[in-house]
DNA sequence: TTAAGAATAGAAAATTTTTCCGAATATGAA
DNA sequence: TTCATATTCGGAAAAATTTTCTATTCTTAA
């Protein structure tokens, strides 16, 4: 699907604040009203706009604890793969999980309150996944930036 | 602020789909839509609800490459990190940075068409910072979860 | 138990989304 | 170029949702 410019505008001003109104964007794009909604509608439909979340504030709700946590498997077969997968997915404190290069096999942001709750997480979570051969954690100590707004 | 039950089935529903409606939300939690809208309201004027997004499928918006880029700074004095913070902040390509504790200072997440674009940014973009030690890039093989719902 | 404040429900008002349809514009083949 | 087709657009009406308002119910502390 192609995005012409207009698109893009619709899809910075929604990244950032999905509860502008058509009316909003309308007058921001020089667009009559239905002219954005349709627009809007295509990129629903075309999947371009995946869904609309609420964020909320970490420490607001006793989250506040962002650890990045490497993990090395014992072995790389397909199954192994994923069965950790599966099971990664599954744990809410999780809130990404790559499979990357390098030294070690997945890269994981936990979400948790604090140090004790991610060694509590550590320990009756994650290490009793199977396979698991090493892992390492880097500790937050500040949040820069963090945004799901995709440059366009 | 304290959050009762009825606030966290709030917060997991439109953490999940912000489009739902007071009255799909009044339905599942049998209050009135007026309860679950003055809730909401609260949830927002409090902080607890930061903002609403449209996530965007990074395949259809040509940047399906994810890099995590971890940076060493190569003094830490109080100025070079903020200038840093500042100046990695302004960067689109960047979605997340976290100041973090181990072998590096930083961790970045980001997001490029391919590995021709990382290569670009990495020359024109990182590397062109002031006062960059070492940097250590991790390539993302799958996104094997991502998500932005905090588990409550 | 009672009074004060907060939360709730229902109805009305305001706003927004969605549909409908004709007009304008763009696209592509002859 | 010209015509036919399809897409996009704009405005109005309809439908749905949000927001306000008021009265009632529920909590809680004195």
């Amino acid at each position: 699907m192609k995005l012409d410019e207009k698109d893009l505008q619709i899809l910075k001003h929604l990244q950032r604040d999905s509860k502008m109104t058509n009316k909003e964007i309308s007058v921001k794009l020089a667009l009559s009203i239905t002219a954005v909604y349709e627009r809007i509608k295509r990129l629903e439909r075309e999947g371009v706009i995946s869904k609309y979340v609420a964020l909320l504030n970490p420490d607001r709700v006793d989250k506040a604890f962002t650890v990045f946590c490497q993990i090395k498997l014992i072995q790389h077969t397909k199954d192994y793969l994923t069965r950790f997968e599966t099971e990664v997915t599954s744990l809410p404190e999780v809130l990404e999980c790559f499979h990357v290069s390098g030294e070690y096999d997945y890269i994981l942001k936990v979400l948790v309150k604090d140090m004790a709750a991610y060694r509590e997480f550590m320990v009756t979570k994650l290490t009793t996944l199977d396979h698991i051969g090493s892992t390492q954690s880097t500790f937050t100590i500040e949040k820069v930036k963090n945004t799901t707004a995709i440059s366009l």
